[in-house]
DNA sequence: CCAGAAACTGGTATCGGTACCAGTTCTACG
DNA sequence: CGTAGAACTGGTACCGATACCAGTTTCTGG
């Protein structure tokens, strides 16, 4: 194996210095025309590839942003990962992830493990880190985006919206739109923490407009399509006379469709669905269903775009957070 | 901001040289039970978090793993990705992303960064990256894999299976099942090289078994639920008498259904529908669809293995190629 | 034509670890 | 009890870039 170029490399086979060759291979500041032409192609011709590594070690600064995520099987999660994508694409960072599984430990060796390549910044999910892991992103200045969720004080920055209004908007514009016997079908509510304050808040608000939930049905393990088909059969078995299904995300609902679709359950005129998300996936179904539009993408891109806003400062001002509202939409 | 801890502090604090503290605390080979404890603790005690940056330039290699994916909207690359990171996952490994958008031009560039970080391994999509972008592959020894597809000749290793069988199969399974009169529907094929593939040997198949395409309907830009449906829609007016259609990929296949269904289409009795990826999504839909159920998961997990078992060789092994057939699922 | 500024250039120290080697201490055994 | 070998320890030289500063050249304007 042919020994990695270096930029001493490139500096030799140009004729100047590693100094000069080392400003001519990043912005022409402070070099000649002559020189700079020399540099580059001297990198062009001996195959340069430059070395991030050494570079960040020099200036105690990667171009590494890290995010942090509890699944990526989650397509909600890959539509954020792609936002923060757009958003860092051209700057010439770089994003480098973790999956937490939803486990608080795990988030925090990946957190630890981030720290050690002097990250640019850092995107968490959610606003409950163990206390530990707290701990790591409060020690020094670095920018720190918690996302998704908004309702408590951030670190340092949080972009997202509140779960709890989000809930407490759709349970208030099912009853406006006549509904009076709603039902609750959910996943993994014990590791999706936003999901579960969903459901809290949405029974809370039903209860107090005076209609509380007739009947629930909960099961552990992921969310799919599968199990929103299966729990909503379980649910209107045990209340058959249900005229909405809340549930904890759309892909359930689209369960719940299939499910009330292949036993001709007239949807929405009977019963109601409504998802949380507003997926792609919901577009087009051949029966509508209420939802939250979630501003994913668009959380993706606030959350890069406030990290490289802090870059260069030194000293954190404060929590921020930004509000992206979500938006309701009803058959 | 005080000043980031470094290893000289902790060897400081816990009165041992740098060198000590450093064997420490990467595995305790060769450091007396007593100096291990008071390395760690002391370690513990000024909150020390180590630095990868320093660690890896001082052996010229990197603990991260590159992971090079056209898209993060598509399901399919997240969960290959998901894939990827279970199986890395408690090796200290990280992985880094970056998307291309279906472009050569951004790949390379992206390529490029990544290699600048000096990485363990890296893991591209398809084989038919730039001429440029495969010279850079090619320079060392670096475990490369190139994932997806199978129907070529890897820089190093590969992993997935072959696009072509794969339409192949699906062809003869839907004239074995006794379909005759075929359409076809995608989008994005211009970018997405691997649905092209398998849209032309799917018409090839087709032909040489005497029922060629009766047509097909073909767009631009992402492939979605959406665009699945009112392509369907448009293919029928044009063809109604078909009694199959062959789509670019499931979401595509499950916007058809829902025509289908909106307009009272009995499938797959009178139209059957075919897809690609065998998504969670089609598990629960109220009319079965084939499809052509993809090992994503195992694509991402078997490619990351491939990478780790190669860490410590110096020399490539010659191309190899790791075959997951796809499985064919029939309504 | 020259002083002073601007533009450019390169030497040296360093970033924070690890490899390597040369000690030093400990253990086992004849 | 002496000694070979194992177990442990620490000094020094890097890894490949960049910051900083000092020196050199080139450009101004008077």
């Amino acid at each position: 194996m042919p020994r990695k170029v270096t930029l001493a490399d490139v500096a030799a086979a140009a004729g100047v210095s590693k100094m000069t060759a080392s400003r001519a291979m990043r912005g022409a500041k402070d070099v000649s025309q002559k020189n700079l032409d020399k540099v580059r192609k001297a990198a062009q011709d001996i195959g340069y590839v430059g070395n991030h590594v050494a570079a960040s070690l020099s200036n105690n600064r990667s171009d590494l942003i890290g995010v942090v995520v509890p699944s990526l099987s989650n397509i909600v999660f890959a539509e954020v990962m792609s936002g923060i994508e757009r958003a860092i694409d051209g700057t010439g960072f770089q994003p480098v992830f973790g999956v937490t599984d939803y486990d608080t430990e795990k988030e925090y060796d990946i957190v630890r493990r981030m720290l050690s390549w002097r990250p640019a910044g850092l995107i968490v999910t959610g606003l409950d880190q163990s206390e530990a892991t707290l701990r790591l992103l409060q020690e020094d200045s670095l920018p720190v985006v918690q996302i998704m969720d908004t309702d408590g004080t951030p670190v340092d920055v949080s972009v997202g919206f509140s779960q709890d209004n989000a809930a407490e908007e759709m349970a208030k514009a099912l009853i406006s739109a006549g509904r009076r016997r709603i039902g609750y079908v959910g996943c993994n509510l014990d590791q999706d923490t936003r999901a579960a304050r969903r459901r809290m808040r949405f029974a809370q608000t039903l209860e107090a407009l005076g209609h509380p939930l007739v009947g629930e049905e909960i099961a552990e393990g992921m969310s799919s399509v599968a199990a929103g088909r299966w729990l909503t059969s379980a649910l209107l078995a045990r209340h058959p006379d249900l005229d909405c299904i809340y549930y904890s995300n759309d892909d359930m609902a689209a369960g719940g469709l299939y499910h009330c679709m292949a036993y001709s359950l007239k949807v929405p005129e009977k019963l109601m669905l409504a998802g949380f998300n507003g997926l792609d996936l919901l577009t087009s179904l051949p029966a509508p269903i209420a939802t939250t539009r979630t501003p994913r993408d668009q959380i993706g891109r606030r959350a890069a775009e406030a990290i490289l806003e802090r870059l260069n400062r030194t000293e954190r001002d404060g929590p921020t957070v930004i509000e992206l509202a979500p938006e309701i939409r009803l058959p």
